[in-house]
DNA sequence: TAGCATACTGACCAGTCAGTCATTAGGAGT
DNA sequence: ACTCCTAATGACTGACTGGTCAGTATGCTA
């Protein structure tokens, strides 16, 4: 009976366990997964797990590192690449925002990163760097553009980039949480658009006088 | 040597053991936080723990469900005790939503809850029912009325209910999660405020018609 | 094709914890 | 003071899992 074909192939292995462990940590959430869970998922044993990773932990981390790491990147691309209203910008780095976090995998990732942050300080303080903050940059940096060009009073400084995140994030958990009990759910897609509208709408520059 | 007077006080240990338990699966998690360091918590023996609860997951689901139904009810009275503008009670509401989930362990316990409803249908099921559905009511409501007044316009309807919710609910995960880290973070009822005042702007009937 | 570095394996260890149950003790009633 | 019901205890069990390591297989190199 031989082992189903033990192959050699170090320099994937640490991106298929990474795959794999994001599978089973989302399914099972990070405590109850068991590092055998993963191996398996993997198709590999236990003790390979730990020639690439120190630890549970490790592991983890490296799984928030890697498959966050990637969205941000992609978001900051656009805001070099626009040169039109900030508004219509906006609109596009939301939507892009959207898309990514409906992708079921990641929104697991950020909900356990959410459940492990109080256990694993590692975890907290890159997130708060990479996600929190590097978010609130792109969100800001287009509100600045956005006064510059009297398209947004000042107090968009403050409201954007501190609700459209919790807007998104938010909305995606409710989603991917309650999908199947939700019956008459309007697309996603509207909620955030009609949201987005009126929050834009609020803080025109018009409207502070108008007032 | 005596054991610690062993009191008997079998209508008060539910309610003491849910507290313990709130604040230990709080500080820990729900999988890391052992039975024993509960009943240790409430001054009480393992054994004790299971003289009132059936297991760990029906220990979480009453913690879950004694600590949230009475936020809830909080709320809905207030709906039926007030008579002005629909805009004046939503803000009524919203800054009485935003306190309760200043409460460390309230925000602890969303989080918690968060994490577990993959894993735990009944909490799901009851976090869904009595949590977001209750809310969306409520919140509802108060739009109905706006809507009926000429306050608001129709996407109100929409927006309302479950944008405010999202805010609020991950304003305030954030708050308590880099609480140390946000050194020049506004005061929360600033940001809710500002947000609220612009999206109401932006839902106002008026603005039907302006653009 | 023989030799060798090393990727990979899985049995094993030590620790943990949910849940049980035989025993102990508080205190109400008499 | 005695009885009795039952709240409370905590030692124990059985199952599980993170992490280790001695040994095995693979495939590159000469």
């Amino acid at each position: 009976m031989a082992t189903a074909s033990r192959t050699r192939r170090p320099a994937h292995r640490p991106e298929e366990l990474i795959t794999a462990a994001l599978a089973v940590f989302g399914e099972r959430g990070f405590h109850a997964a068991s590092i055998e869970d993963v191996a398996a998922r993997a198709g590999v044993s236990k003790g390979t797990v730990y020639l690439y990773f120190a630890s549970k932990d490790d592991l983890f981390r490296a799984v928030v590192e890697r498959r966050i790491v990637v969205l941000l990147e992609e978001g900051e691309a656009l805001l070099a690449a626009h040169e039109d209203s900030a508004s219509d910008l906006l609109r596009l780095v939301v939507h892009r925002m959207m898309e990514a976090l409906h992708r079921e995998d990641m929104i697991r990732l950020a909900r356990l990163a959410h459940a492990a942050m109080p256990q694993f300080p590692e975890v907290r303080d890159f997130w708060w760097e990479h996600v929190v903050l590097r978010n609130r940059r792109l969100l800001g940096s287009i509100v600045e553009r956005g006064i510059a060009q009297g398209e947004f009073n000042p107090t968009a400084r403050l409201v954007i980039p501190r609700a459209i995140p919790s807007l998104l994030l938010h909305q995606g958990q409710t989603r991917s949480l309650f999908q199947d009990l939700d019956h008459d759910a309007p697309p996603a897609r509207e909620i955030i658009d009609l949201t987005l509208d009126a929050l834009l709408d609020g803080l025109r520059l018009s409207r502070d006088y108008a007032r």
